[in-house]
DNA sequence: TAGGAATTGTAACAATTGTTACTTCCAAAA
DNA sequence: TTTTGGAAGTAACAATTGTTACAATTCCTA
């Protein structure tokens, strides 16, 4: 696991600081798919991602969803980051975008870190910021686009992260994470076919050129 | 100076922290709508907010506004807590909502005092963290809810805050805020009239019972 | 007191998004 | 092979939001 650490984090932290994770932390693989939090959990590791994708998931009253934006190589969960001064509920869901690697630390040696090691505070306060970012530009996107705008940034977003030109997913799963309806997805989609940006397929969107 | 601090912050920090933050902190009074922070600016120094309250905005790129959040007494600013670390320009604008009064500490004292003190670091974590639950709310409000209750949710917000049962502000303003147009906002607070939710005047709105 | 700017009301229409309903197509299971 | 359920295509219509245009009112100022 050191070897994976230095990898990924050998250029945030110093060698001692990479020694107590590796003490202390667990090696975890993840499938596609697989839920990682739900709202309403209370968290007790802080997950440091060694590979793959998570997509992070906000949910209505009615129980559908909204992407909020993808964690990826070399990110943490900022959900995490403050359950270890109150016991506070995740406000958001984490499912699996791609299969993924990350190292567990216990959520303890959290603050103990940040008093210790300035490249950890350097650390989580950077995580911090990249959420907020992210938080910015989705709210940029939701508030300032339309959909047709948002369809095409949400499938050059899928096709980057899973490193493929071959967006695997349905009319419907793509509704329910831009929360909007089925039809109106395939809709918009038939009409980016017809610009030759995309061709659709069963299951499967092929990315042209968008 | 020193009693402000203890008032407004002494259960969170110990005494010698506030001593601290008194001898490098300036006190700053502040005029409804002055403009505090803008877009690109580069910040040095860290506000903590006494009394009043601050309205944070985003801009999409034909200039129109966005409101995102308001900060209260006791909160401080989550885009000026990273730039101790890089040089980063803030994503926000942000412009005071009523007189205010604050105290700015130098950047640079971030770091040092994240590494000494512990109830600092707890409460610049906690800053961040209600930054990203309000960020959620935002996003849950703009994605989640139609026009009209957006704005009912925003006239309760903006007498609350102002604590009076009177808006002052034009309908063109709470269309900038809501980023929708004039007209929109009009239809539907007539509508909310003829509810016998609101009363409208000229350049300002007296909340009944929403 | 007259003129002008800002504010609000309102109609008419366009564009976008949401909903319902039904059909067709495809793939896996029986 | 036939059946079955999920996925996608599409029409028709409703609801919401956005736009343009213009009138009426209020307030400030020259």
């Amino acid at each position: 696991m050191i070897q994976e650490l230095k990898n990924n984090f050998g250029h945030l932290f110093e060698a001692e600081l990479l020694q107590e994770i590796n003490q202390v932390g667990s090696y975890k693989d993840v499938a596609e798919g697989a839920k990682m939090m739900e709202i309403g959990d209370y968290v007790r590791s802080m997950p440091l991602l060694i590979s793959g994708a998570i997509k992070i998931l906000r949910e209505d009253n009615n129980g559908d969803e909204l992407l909020l934006y993808f964690l990826e190589k070399g990110d943490t969960c900022a959900m995490t980051l403050t359950c270890c001064l109150g016991e506070t509920k995740s406000e958001i869901r984490a499912i699996a975008e791609t299969d993924a690697t990350l190292i567990m630390v216990p959520v303890q040696k959290m603050e103990i870190w940040a008093g210790k090691y300035k490249s950890w505070r350097k650390f989580v306060f950077e995580s911090y910021h990249n959420r907020l970012n992210e938080m910015f530009a989705t709210i940029d996107s939701i508030a300032f686009l339309k959909m047709d705008e948002r369809l095409v940034k949400y499938l050059k977003e899928k096709s980057r992260i899973s490193e493929d030109r071959i967006v695997h997913c349905t009319h419907q799963e793509i509704a329910y994470e831009l929360h909007t309806s089925r039809v109106v997805i395939s809709r918009l989609l038939k009409k980016l076919e017809n610009l030759n940006k995309i061709t659709l397929h069963r299951n499967y969107i092929l990315i042209k050129n968008i």
